[in-house]
DNA sequence: CTGTTAGCGCATTCAT
DNA sequence: ATGAATGCGCTAACAG
């Protein structure tokens, strides 16, 4: 078929520079020196001839594909295009380029995806949260390094970069209770064909603990489910007005649901902060622009693909890195008020 | 180094199955019929050793790929991410893969990624925006299917998937005319390292031709400039207020601006859409989600990336599609009140 | 330091 | 319909 060679191999460039095309190939790859009179006469050669390396002679040959496959759950969602963004900035000068697939929160979707990735032989792959069972991870990991991202890996933790739900989600809550509030409504999620995501549910632990701390037990009344996406967040101040279980504060498990809520309220003329307060969590950039700005916690998500891919290319580089644990960190915004 | 061969190759399926390593090529890609004994055994052999393709070994014998590249610009902004989802699944069932590449709007980052792409020997390139010579795609064009989204190519327009800008920012002006509004700023932006965009371009001489239109001459002190990050919008509305010049609208030339330019006025106690009326662009999935909801412009990104992989394919496909051009539609909501 | 020789795994003639 | 042979372009021993 239609077919982009310009034709021009390491044998061309080998006559052209007078050389064998294994010294070629060892000033191209640096991989033994080479008498500089040759080196220079081979860059010369490459240069006018504008010789282009056949990627995959050299995969097949060398049984590397200078990729790294990056399994994602949900191409176009603010928080995980920000981890993806960070990938491809903490791969930017390495030989290494990201080869990406996208399960959409769908386990099955996302085994294929692996397949594919693997079928592609990419050497290293870099899990963006996602569900795919451990076991099978783990049998990935004995072939080739293996990274998480915004995804705990209880059975090898030393493969993980991740923000601490749990506390995260336990601090936004008490700083409500710090401002008064007793009667804290929480949006907690779950994803389709998926009962949680575990990344979700400690964020709901952490709000638990936090209430329990504080002498208050949870009231089920007060705890809705949505599907992280926005509109799910207007759904869930809807149903949590339909029950008639007052609050004065709503803590979301994730920010796009709380710009949902935040509209819901809107619609309603409850007014934030004035009459309910209201805290998200990841802090994407529009949490900044919300009229008024939300209360969030940070999760770096650009930092942490950034992290991700280095650690990456230091295992490819046979060393053994230490991956950060992320705390995250309350941006106090107008969207809270004191409860008086 | 760190090899992840099955080692399962060809061959081995080849003796397996009792036939030659031709044969089994024969099923494997359907390339030519089988006695069916022979194909059942080949089938039989492959799924017992689980055996993989080496994709390197068929690239290279081959000469295809079975990849596309994209190149975008802004990998975590809303509407380019929406055109790479579709991207993701107008390819979605096909035998091809998507090889990403971010030219972050910087001409010289986004040569390099096309120079990478073209080394990983994609067998066609979806340019999605950007701002890479005509000359140097129309190369590449002549090796391989070129396809843009989200950008008019002038001397190849039957490869382009694009909206019309100009048209979309006319009607968007003349629906702020029709409510009554005189003094409509515009929000128009640049970005950094290059003069302008030529889609935020096209939506300023709408804007203005709209105003001609009315009788009304475009007037520099109500036109500001931004760099499309909310940020920037921000500023823009400080930069209007200060120059003194009174609006009773703006129209920003894409959505997040717009939220920007929304925050300004709620910090500056000026309300929307009372005071001031607001209309953005692109109908980004936040827009409806804005307090109040944003009127704006609906750019299906989605839609527009899915058509290009579609057509991408139908290109590889030796056929020749006909591109859609897309007419901005307006999404009326609250952010716009009748001018008194 | 450098040239020669073998593959890497598969697709594709060319015979049969 | 099928097997044998050849080559895709490059890397990596292996000799010198």
């Amino acid at each position: 078929m239609s077919n982009n060679d310009n034709k021009v191999t390491i044998l061309d460039i080998a006559k052209r520079a007078n050389v064998s095309p294994s010294t070629v190939s060892r000033v191209l790859r640096n991989s033994a020196s080479v008498a500089p009179g040759k080196r220079e006469a081979v860059m010369k050669a490459v240069a006018e001839l504008g010789y282009r390396p056949n990627i995959f002679a050299q995969s097949l040959a060398s049984g590397q594909s200078m990729t790294i496959g990056v399994l994602t759950q949900n191409f176009g969602s603010p928080f995980y295009d920000g981890i993806l963004e960070g990938i491809l900035l903490g791969l930017d000068g390495s030989e290494y380029w990201p080869l990406f697939a996208d399960g959409r929160w769908q386990t099955e979707i996302e085994l294929r995806g692996l397949d594919f990735l693997l079928q592609r032989r990419v050497d290293g792959i870099i899990l963006v949260g996602g569900q795919i069972p451990e076991e099978r991870l783990r049998k990935v990991a004995k072939e080739i390094p293996v990274i998480a991202v915004a995804r705990e890996l209880k059975t090898m933790p030393e493969n993980c970069i991740y923000l601490k739900n749990f506390e995260a989600a336990y601090q936004a809550t008490q700083y409500l209770l710090e401002m008064g509030h007793r009667d804290i409504a929480h949006i907690t999620a779950t994803v389709p064909y998926l009962d949680s995501v575990d990344d979700i549910l400690q964020r709901l632990r952490g709000y638990e603990q936090a209430l329990r701390d504080a002498g208050l037990e949870p009231d089920p009344r007060l705890i809705v489910e949505g599907n992280l996406q926005q509109q799910s967040g207007v759904l869930a101040v809807e149903m949590l007005l339909a029950r008639g279980r007052p609050f004065s504060a709503i803590f979301a498990a994730n920010d796009q649901m709380a710009f949902g809520a935040r509209l819901a309220l809107y619609r309603r003329g409850i007014r934030v902060p004035e009459d309910v307060s209201l805290v998200g969590f990841d802090d994407e950039s529009s949490a900044a622009y919300m009229v008024p700005p939300l209360t969030t916690v940070r999760q770096p998500s650009i930092l942490m693909g950034q992290e991700a891919a280095k650690a990456m290319l230091a295992l490819l580089n046979e060393q053994s890195p230490k991956l950060p644990v992320f705390e995250g960190e309350l941006v106090i915004r107008e969207s809270v008020a004191r409860q008086r």
